[in-house]
DNA sequence: AAGCCCTGTATGTCCATGACAAATGAATAC
DNA sequence: GTATTCATTTGTCATGGACATACAGGGCTT
């Protein structure tokens, strides 16, 4: 069913199938193709069953494309410059700067493989700052540097996956931790197939975690009837959807108005995330939040329009 | 870039383009055309540009079709059957035998969508049994009952999705709580890329964490050639692989071969998990693990011949 | 200048059809 | 029983054409 995705990675320099590419740079076996016909990159080589077979420098182009792509730059004007110069485009649109001391101290760790001292070190941080203030700032920063570092090769594909653990499991373990449960509204927590990125996810949880929100999650991956069929089941006031950029934008946007036409009115519709930060608008009756303190006046809003001022429900449920 | 999955959800009844229905299904858009093509299901209506349109009983025999040929059916023999039929041959397929009791109970929570009192109860179950037990009895029996409830149909997809997150909460909450940590052996924790089930990996982290071994989890899905990088960059003694029986068998043991010609040989590679616990034999140097008591021994194993009575390593690492 | 509509180009997705490798199952020999 | 061979099934890839939508830029009005 599936071909191996690495041959010899190695000695062999070409060594990634059509299906790999799309799995790691989110862009369609379709489009591929079609940059290939129109712009003649990327320009793999073929096996011998003509079956097109890519090198990671191509591999790592087409990231840089997607990103250069995701900030408004248009295929054309772009695919055809070398790599060293679309590097220079990324770091020229975000400005470089170096992260505060607090974020350094704690990315060192992770580059060091200091497991042990990276995990008390975001610890400390939780304590010190809250749930609420640690989200927002620390865990936000993080995000945002280590992506960064990622597109630049500056840090390594494990070290990645090691931070995304750690930032879970503490996540959990303070949602877990978050006393006042349970009170309005209730909110479904969520992403569409394709998004995997938990940690987006997380992050609004602890929020609304932080702010009093009962929250049920289901992870990530869930297919738009299934969200349609576990609004009702489990009494949500709100279907929240986290996007990261990984996401084509207009794809999150067909998603949602796809769950606004199945979901009954009454039920609100959130969106957010990296694929949406940028959108100009959605479908009615579907509300598009570009950060998590947006969230937070969202919530604030729906209680004011929902609830008593002794937090009891307007309308029986 | 996207166009619109459905026009009218309530009035029209083909409201479904290709892309979301192979995003719903899984089945990709060349394997829905094929099916097309070959077998005469699924025959979508055209749009006035000829594009197909599904209706939402094809999508519904679609996963069905799906959910059988996971678990071995061949598409051409079930391909033209009626839906019921294929509803039939679900609930025919697994036995349902019942529970035991105290499973039956949590089990109950989680079709009623109790999720606090889901939640609660899983947590009395863990207070009461200690990490260990918690994890070899109650969490290992609860998969293989939510497995083939999934399978038998009786049990709804985010159902499982919020069933997978608490128990991630819960084991995750856990793990962080167990006391000592850092002591030797050191493992290397994760899966191979299509390898998606994280509960597994992290029922092996919490038995390890139990047995004072320091767990180094990458998460599932790393590349072997980035777990032949992180092993060294993070000095461990072993590396645990999980393979779920989602996995063909073969792939498991093809990986684990793969990852042995590529780590030294003072690192020992452990493999376990459902897609494993029937294979014979692995490569020379590879140890399977059919399960969690297994590799408690292998732990013991390890530490009679690494360790020094006093718990020091008998050769400087 | 700033806002708006219009129009042509750029761009991604879909289609049909052909081909073939990998997976599976059956049949055979050891 | 167990390995080997062969035939069939099945999913993925290739090609090239078509076209809807998104965007950029010119010309218009305010």
């Amino acid at each position: 069913m599936n071909t191996p995705n690495i041959i010899e990675a190695d000695d062999n320099p070409a060594c990634y199938n059509i299906a790999a590419v799309e799995r790691d740079t989110g862009l369609s076996k379709d489009t591929l193709r079609v940059w290939e016909r129109r712009y003649g990159f990327p320009d793999p080589v073929r096996d011998q069953h003509d079956e097109r077979l890519y090198t990671l420098p191509q591999l790592e182009k087409l990231r840089l494309l997607r990103l250069l792509i995701d900030h408004g730059h248009r295929p054309s004007k772009i695919i055809n410059r070398s790599t060293p110069e679309l590097t220079r485009m990324i770091s020229a649109s975000s400005p470089e700067q170096a992260p505060p001391p607090e974020i350094e101290a704690i990315i060192q760790q992770l580059l060091n493989h200091d497991v042990d001292g990276f995990r008390a070190t975001l610890m400390q941080s939780l304590m010190r700052q809250g749930l609420l203030q640690f989200v927002t700032h620390t865990v936000a920063a993080l995000n945002h540097w280590i992506g960064e570092a990622w597109i630049g090769g500056r840090i390594a594909i494990f070290d990645e996956h090691l931070y995304s653990e750690h930032v879970q499991n503490i996540l959990r373990n303070a949602i877990l931790a978050e006393p006042g449960r349970g009170s309005a509204p209730r909110v479904l927590l969520t992403s569409l197939p394709g998004e995997k990125h938990r940690i987006g996810l997380l992050m609004v949880e602890a929020v609304l975690a932080a702010e009093g929100a009962a929250c049920v999650a289901l992870g990530t991956e869930t297919p738009v009837i299934d969200i349609k069929n576990a609004a009702p089941a489990y009494g949500v006031d709100i279907v929240a959807l986290s996007f990261s950029s990984a996401i084509p934008q207009a794809a999150a946007l067909t998603g949602l108005a796809e769950l606004r036409s199945l979901l009954p009115e009454s039920t609100e519709i959130w969106g957010g995330g990296g694929a949406l930060a940028r959108a100009r608008r959605a479908t009615d009756g579907v509300l598009l939040l570009r950060s998590l303190d947006d969230m937070r006046y969202a919530l604030q809003r729906w209680r004011v329009e929902h609830l008593l001022p002794n937090g009891q429900r307007k309308m029986p449920h």
